[in-house]
DNA sequence: AATGAATGAGATTTCATTCAT
DNA sequence: AATGAATGAAATCTCATTCAT
């Protein structure tokens, strides 16, 4: 019993670190060496856990994308205004806090890596696909309740997150044109495009 | 002078292999030794051009954008209908031809690099400041001649441009929810609710 | 008393594990966790035994090397003629059942481990002296009843004894020149030579 | 040219050196780095020659064969008795001076490699089918000339090269019952029988 | 008596870079 | 201008061994 936790517990550890390094140096330059460290244990323990690098990268992203789904969790169960359910769900992918940017980086490493890994391409899949239901669903709300304009849901869902998405890598890049504030302006705009009856 | 094309020939068959090693590959993998074949040379002459690996990659870089940026000037110097202009845009960025689906592979590969390499973030910077320029000049003209919505045209710019960026990584990824032909579609259905009287 | 025997028991588990191991996977690519698994016990338990992986090895080469004699005894001790004594003896070292092939194996792989392991030369030279005792009274009791040739019964023995380890060695290298049939076809020319009135 | 002579030169080098640390060490004992050091170069000059430490031992056992074969060649081509010819060719395979011994050395590592891998069985095969032909061959003149015993050749010769094998595997482990006098001794005595008249 | 998580020393392998030609 | 043999630093991975339980 108390073995079992002790194992899930570094294990968890170790997949902490590993999303860390990554985020910090990426990974092409992520060495096992740097997770162990920083997991304060040898190479030796991350390799009795994972097998491969691979393994344990594959490992870190699912992680990665567990723990993003599980901070998203209160916003979507709030029975709230649709308006403000997306405007919520919109603001909580904003990288403005640590551990959103890191979760940021952490999934833009994935996809760079995905471009050569069906296994991964499958773990984007499942991961979109969810983003997609979720921001579907809301917006399918909003116009029940007529307050958003009519359009196709699934369009208008990955229209969304794409955006988001390219709008998140730029201010990750610290671009100078693309801070915080503005990217919450850009998103704002095209809100209030959706919203009937707001222009 | 016959010299110096030669040594500028032969560093563009560089640069071009290097970008097709990269699209093939990821940066990750690339090694020099990959593009000296794919160049029909020798890692030796590789480096008598590019001293060091993040030399040339980051020659590589810049190569692609520039090569980018001339496949579209035809697009963007024909005078025309803004709504012809921005759709001919969009439509010359969704990866369904090989060569924009390599420029978009390495482009994808810059932006994980910039996330840790601050001379790449200042050659997106450029890249992304020219995309916005262009973008919002059509749409002003558009907003200009009565047929887009009115709204902030720089931010209306940058979320058509993140958009496309995130559209596009879904698209390469080979997401079975994202095809080309759903791209377009909701490239489409978004550039609708820009233009007045359409609805 | 009962505890001792448990632990005689697991010991020699382990040891008829090694063994099996050795002769699957050579003694190079033998690793401690597979001696483990196929006994069904942990590398700690191996370790509680064997203090280190050399102690093991030679261990299991010992144990084989006496279970080689057990199973030759009945042989040896049947009093029967010496042509046929000494027909059976050989017979039974053909490498013809499992049993034997594994037990070759062993020995195979202790042979070269000996040539740099004075230890193992030790246990190499106890077990040809026991071999070429055997042989060669064979061979003196065969030229006392006049059916074998006259020549020096210990060198004869030592002839024998060589051939037959050389010849199991191709056998078991499944050289398609010498399978079973062939080395017995060997074997069986060489004893008609020795016997008297038989050319 | 002298680019090619360098290169084939270079791959001797390190060849001679796997032989002789093989023969040292043994195969299981043997790192890369011991090769390199022994041929006065680096581990990354090894794997520039040889891409894994499996491919550096295939060639040094192929090598070490070639070598064998070309210090028989003056014994077999020189035409003289039968007996001779025989005596010679086995006087050769005695270890008795350093060349032989370490050449023995290699060849046994091989067997036990062999046990496990079909390309080093494929080799072995290759050795004996040679060996097998010129002893035969040797055998069956001695009889067309009237001077060994009849009986078949190819069996014949089977015996005599394994018997050498188990002969001077017993030497190797320093086994103190058989030196190289005594093989010798045994060698003469196994010949003895085979000329006519000679008893 | 038995376990298996953890370790660290060490081995193979990779590859950007150098340099003599 | 161009080459490619050679290098060495570094990274992944392996595994016997230890030790707390």
């Amino acid at each position: 019993m108390a073995r079992v936790s002790v194992e899930a517990e570094r294990r968890e550890q170790i997949l902490i670190a590993a999303c860390e390094v990554v985020s910090e140096l990426g990974f092409k330059s992520l060495r096992i060496a740097d997770v162990a460290r920083r997991a304060g244990t040898s190479t030796g323990t991350v390799h009795y856990y994972f097998a491969t690098k691979t393994e344990l990268m594959h490992a870190a992203f699912e992680w990665n994308f567990e723990r993003s789904l599980d901070r998203r969790r209160p916003i979507l169960t709030a029975a709230s205004d649709p308006r403000e359910r997306l405007r919520a769900f919109i603001d909580s992918y904003l990288p403005a806090d640590d551990v959103t940017v890191r979760a940021w980086h952490v999934w833009a490493e994935l996809w760079v890596e995905a471009l050569h890994d069906p296994e991964l391409q499958a773990l984007n899949e499942r991961v979109y696909g969810e983003w997609r239901r979720i921001v579907a669903e809301i917006i399918r709300d909003g116009q029940d309740a007529g307050v958003f304009r009519q359009e196709d849901p699934v369009l208008a869902s990955n229209a969304l997150i794409a955006m988001i998405d390219g709008l998140a890598l730029q201010v990750l890049l610290a671009s100078a044109s693309m801070s915080i504030e503005r990217m919450r302006a850009v998103c704002d705009q095209v809100l209030r495009a959706m919203v009937l009856g707001d222009g």
